[in-house]
DNA sequence: GTTCCTGCAAAATTTTTGCATCAGT
DNA sequence: ACTGATGCAAAAATTTTGCAGGAAC
């Protein structure tokens, strides 16, 4: 599967740069790894707590930060105020999310017409384009 | 201009829904109407302070929070970490964010045949979708 | 005159930084 | 052993809430 390789490939890509693997930062990787959407940074502390070891808050806003720039992780805003991040998956699985603004709920998606029309405005800006993000607000199907 | 009528518009529906039209209240709410793109709370009150009268920042927040509630503002994340605020225009200038990552630069965009995927996603999501938000993160032509 | 609005100050929330200690290479 | 990584605690930044006085209707 795919998790396990992003986790794995993330790992190698950090030893490669000089990086060490320190505990909080294997758990961290793997934690994200397992997801299929994006946490916060306190649903990943929470988890890791939960399963390998105590780590500090600001260890993983720290190693988040620098999965971020190391441009393996990508940090969003989905409306609530507080950040979220998610694993960029090199090959697919390219996302977006639908926002329930009534009962909270996230959800991705994906879809392949949306992807070709923002490639054509990225080839069109002027701009360099690293990622992008869409956000879809609304009533989710329960709450309609 | 529409931007005027952005703010009569908005001022005369909170008139009409009973609300009270308080010097901070007009006074926020014909700042946003001048604007072209997003601003933060911040540089909102500051642009009322130099021209029109001492407004505290929760004022600013509480005015603002009421605008979005009632639909006459977007509250949108450029991924500074600050929220940013944006009239909704009802008829057209519908436009979405290009952020230069290296210099902070935001320059507004819009493209029909984005909104045109978007709104086929929409349809397709099974949510009843009120707003959408696209951010493109890169490097404008200055920095890339 | 009554009720809502407003400004100030304090609180709450989230994220970042400082520092001594510990762990990876 | 050396250097970077980590946890704790304190600080910073942004947003929200409480409250008393003032303004709109």
């Amino acid at each position: 599967m795919s998790e396990t390789t992003w986790a794995e490939a993330t790992l190698s890509g950090l030893l490669a740069k000089g990086l060490r693997q320190g505990g909080a930062r294997r758990a961290i990787v793997e934690a994200l790894g397992e997801q299929n959407c994006c946490l916060t940074a306190q649903e990943l502390l929470d988890q890791v707590r939960a399963s390998e070891r105590n780590v500090g808050i600001a260890s993983v806003y720290r190693i988040l930060d620098l999965l971020v720039g190391e441009g393996y992780v990508q940090k969003i805003e989905l409306g609530s105020g507080v950040w979220r991040y998610e694993p960029i998956q090199p090959g697919g699985d390219h996302h977006h999310h639908l926002v329930c603004d009534s009962c909270g709920k996230v959800e991705p998606f994906e879809d392949n017409g949306l992807e070709r029309a923002l490639g054509r405005v990225e080839q069109n800006s002027g701009y360099d384009v690293s990622l992008h993000d869409v956000v879809l607000h609304g009533a989710c199907e329960d709450c309609r």
